[in-house]
DNA sequence: TTAATCCCTATTGAATTAATAGAGTTATAC
DNA sequence: GTATAACTCTATTAATTCAATAGGGATTAA
């Protein structure tokens, strides 16, 4: 499972994605998104520190995306906050580490198993770009209309 | 990322698996896997419980598989140790909780995209019986000897 | 100069994880 | 019928991580 605050991130950024232009107060997007006005604070300051934010001080300030909508993808933000995307580290890319209990990876299937998930998962997380996740919100709040 | 519990009772059952009529002592599967003794004593225990697992005790007894190898698959066994296989709650079903963000799931894009994610793993932990991974491995280590 | 706003460090409490300790129970073999 | 091998069970602990909060500090606009 995702730790709160990597859903938290993730729901920040896309209530930002729905106006790409404008600048935010950590207070809106907390109300917004349900999300503890303190610990909303680290998160986008993170967010800031990896370049998906930027920000302007004092009165009149806020945050706002610095990166496109459409380049900003699921897998990212994942990784930053919780690490590794693979269900065990031996079949991570980014957070390889060997481990003890299957001793040749090359013919260890459970390591195999573990890595055709973790593939599919990053396919289907990069798939997910801020763009597309507005877009397909659209869609759906239009098809429950109907 | 999965718990080392559930890591440790994957490769003991798959070790199991390799011998299906087997009887298997605690500390040969613990020095086999290199899985610490006492934690693997638990392990067994639950999936003992959960009757994956039978036991004898006293002189000459051990652990051995109860249901099929071609019966068990890795699904059953991440939601016994680690409980939901999706990222968030609200996309798992067993585990199913509803989230604070996303006030409507219908057309909540975050919850439709680890929806997908979820269904997708699920696929294929439940393809990953230990019967396939055991053959998978005689394969993978044929292939090594060429 | 005041108020709004982001910036930063530290702390805390709760929960979970990983592992160990140690005694209890059961079955076999002699 | 006793010794021994093996699983069974409860409790405990140490370390780590997670979620959240506290409390100022720095910056900017009006």
């Amino acid at each position: 499972m995702l730790s709160k605050k990597c859903k938290y991130a993730i729901h920040a950024l896309v209530h930002m994605a729905r106006d790409p232009e404008e600048k935010f107060l950590i207070k809106d997007i907390s109300e917004a998104c349900n999300i503890p006005k303190k610990f909303l604070e680290a998160i986008l300051l993170d967010l800031k520190r990896s370049g998906v934010l930027g920000s302007k001080q004092g009165k009149g300030g806020g945050y706002f995306l610095r990166m496109k909508p459409a380049d900003v993808n699921l897998a990212e933000v994942v990784r930053q906050f919780d690490g590794a995307i693979a269900l065990v580290s031996c079949a991570a890319h980014k957070f390889y580490e060997p481990c003890a209990e299957c001793e040749d990876e090359e013919t260890c299937t459970v390591h195999d198993a573990f890595l055709q998930i973790r593939n599919a998962t990053v396919e289907m997380l990069k798939a997910d770009t801020l763009e597309s996740l507005v877009k397909k919100e659209a869609k759906l709040k239009a098809r429950k209309k109907r």
